[in-house]
DNA sequence: CTGAAAGCGCTTACAG
DNA sequence: CTGAAAGCGCTTACAG
């Protein structure tokens, strides 16, 4: 450690002027002109002096902080949101907190904690799996902190959510899946508390009657976001005599579990069973067969979460912001796990959305 | 936003005692008893006090806070290295701000301004590929911030720096593939102004020098982290007469990136050429075939880095800790990809270290 | 165009 | 065991 950080009474002594006025002229005031702008900068840098962000957001109330809290940075759903958050704060000048929940209830809790004490002025979170309260959200909007929502969001607490349309996706997952043939489509969902997985599973719902297709009632799993709740489900529907030809699942983690599942089993992918999962993951292209995902535009989703707090929400690429949700649109990549018997493999890498290569 | 924040001042009035006293209430502070001690913390609860930390830090000239920045949050190897440091900060009650270089000086040079900026107390940091000058870094350590560099580092500047044996990695890596009778291996490398790189490449020809044999000058090839430099390189490799019949390279996106190159030139992996890789990404056992990859234990990496910095270093898991080098041991993960003509694949899922399943 | 002064919310030597 | 007071480094009404 070296001698004390300079401060800008430092500056000002040297420079022979008021700390008020290199305050000013350090932060651009238009009332200062260019030379002595440009004077104190010089001297600034010769002291190697450094902007105390404390003392000054103590002084302004505001951190220009944004925190963003998670359940793992180690999904690339996750990651690529962080990715568009980062972007927007970068434009707008501000700095980004990034918490990990790990999936629990407590953790999210501690996070928001650090993130209130740390000042932030805006949190941005995707809620764990076990949150079913909106009391921690609520006590740190009562500290003045904006609270914006994306993915995982909870209904009873008011403020923006960006979102997918997530019963559509389902929906049009199960016709892509009836498209290809397949006639007995299980459902693993996840917890249903959370709207994101409700309504993913009323779309997969709406989808079967549409199909008039003839579900048995154990088809449809709730609450198996874990790879291993997964596993048991989806053995057990395997090894009934009745079991499905498909499963729609609300992750690709769950979807990767059924994958390694059927190859251990071996059961044939696509011809045997199809197998569709959500988020469209880096790994979805890696395996083989290539799993076929729905594309959920995360990093638009963090960018637009962003910008909705910086006030700049781009309508161009959102459907509608009703009700303080702003939906953006997924897509389904069709890649060769839901290709059914007879299918050329070779036609399933099908096109990428522009937005997902950026 | 509701009303004004709480502060000591508002809960000292209400309980008639001196801001000092609630400050030192709050803070556990010996001298005080625990009767009033929860006398007070029941106040602060009832009017949703938040600690500033803000103020805190601007009094202490702390912030309790630590900085980390890494190329990308994306790649396995760093969210994992994130993961040990947040454990770390966790354990110590400090925040961690993480920032993104994107492989770029200027955005790692702007990461460190806005971590100077907020008064962190320590930046952990893994350099970008560009980074060759470590003035940005010295600026930061001039105003009291402590320096930790971990796997990607640079020997010019002091400090503590956590990293992988990589030489004898590298040299590992060779004498497996050796072993597993292929003869005419290639090296992709990275910049070699980064010492992590570097030796590689010097374990790399160790090994070549050691079981004798003879490699063409071109089988080298120098700075190719990305995947195009990797892909144009290993396509000329490969379309040469005397062609190699395994690549060594310095990164698991290296090796992905080949194995799909022979995959589209119907190249067969391992029997044709065996593939290599480094970090332990997780998509590594995802692949058909599984890649052979070294572990270099990025959670521990990440853990004993900031453990380094709060004095704690737990040195069971360690080499040795010489010229401020704290090196952690890497492992071959041996996969499907090195496994010579006529070995059963079957044989290669070899065990995975403890601390890898963490 | 420029400066003196107050204050953001906390902590901590100092004093009792 | 408890309090008054100073000060961390900045910003910004207010005054000129």
């Amino acid at each position: 450690m070296s001698g004390k950080r300079a401060t800008i009474y430092h500056i000002a002594e040297e420079l022979g002027m008021s700390a008020s006025y290199v305050s000013r002229a350090l932060n651009d005031h238009p009332l200062v002109s260019q030379k002595i702008k440009e004077k104190v900068k010089k001297k600034a840098a010769e002291l190697n002096y450094r902007h105390n962000s404390h003392a000054a957001n103590l002084r302004q109330g505001s951190s220009k902080t944004m925190g963003v809290i998670i359940p793992h940075i180690t999904q690339s759903f996750f990651s690529e949101a962080i990715a568009g958050i980062e972007e927007a704060c970068f434009a707008n000048n501000y700095s980004l907190i990034i918490c990990q929940s790990h999936e629990s209830f407590q953790q999210e809790r501690k996070a928001i904690d650090t993130l209130v004490r740390q000042n932030v002025d805006c949190i941005l979170i995707s809620v764990s799996e076990e949150t079913q309260s909106a009391e921690h959200l609520e006590a740190a909007r009562d500290t003045g902190i904006d609270i914006i929502q994306f993915d995982r969001y909870l209904d009873k607490i008011a403020g923006y959510k960006v979102i997918n349309d997530n019963l559509e996706a389902a929906y049009e997952a199960v016709k892509h899946l009836v498209n290809e043939k397949y006639k007995k489509i299980a459902f693993i969902g996840g917890p249903e508390h959370l709207p994101a997985f409700k309504l993913r599973k009323e779309g997969y719902i709406k989808g079967i009657k549409e199909a008039k297709l003839n579900i048995p009632f154990n088809y449809i799993v709730d609450n198996a976001l874990s790879r291993e709740r997964t596993i048991e489900a989806a053995t057990e529907l395997l090894s009934q005599k009745d079991k499905p030809d498909a499963f729609i699942t609300v992750s690709d983690t769950q979807a990767l579990a059924i994958l390694q599942l059927a190859e251990s089993l071996k059961i044939e992918v696509p011809q045997q069973l199809g197998i569709l999962g959500f988020a469209n993951e880096s790994f979805t292209e890696l395996l083989r067969p290539t799993l076929t995902s729905v594309d959920q535009q995360s990093k638009e989703l963090g960018k637009q979460a962003a910008n909705l707090y910086f006030g700049k929400s781009n309508e161009d690429n959102t459907k509608e912001l009703t009700d303080e949700k702003l939906v953006i649109p997924s897509k389904i990549i069709t890649r060769q796990s839901t290709l059914h018997k007879g299918a050329p493999a070779s036609a399933s890498k099908s096109g990428k959305r522009t937005a997902a290569k950026a």
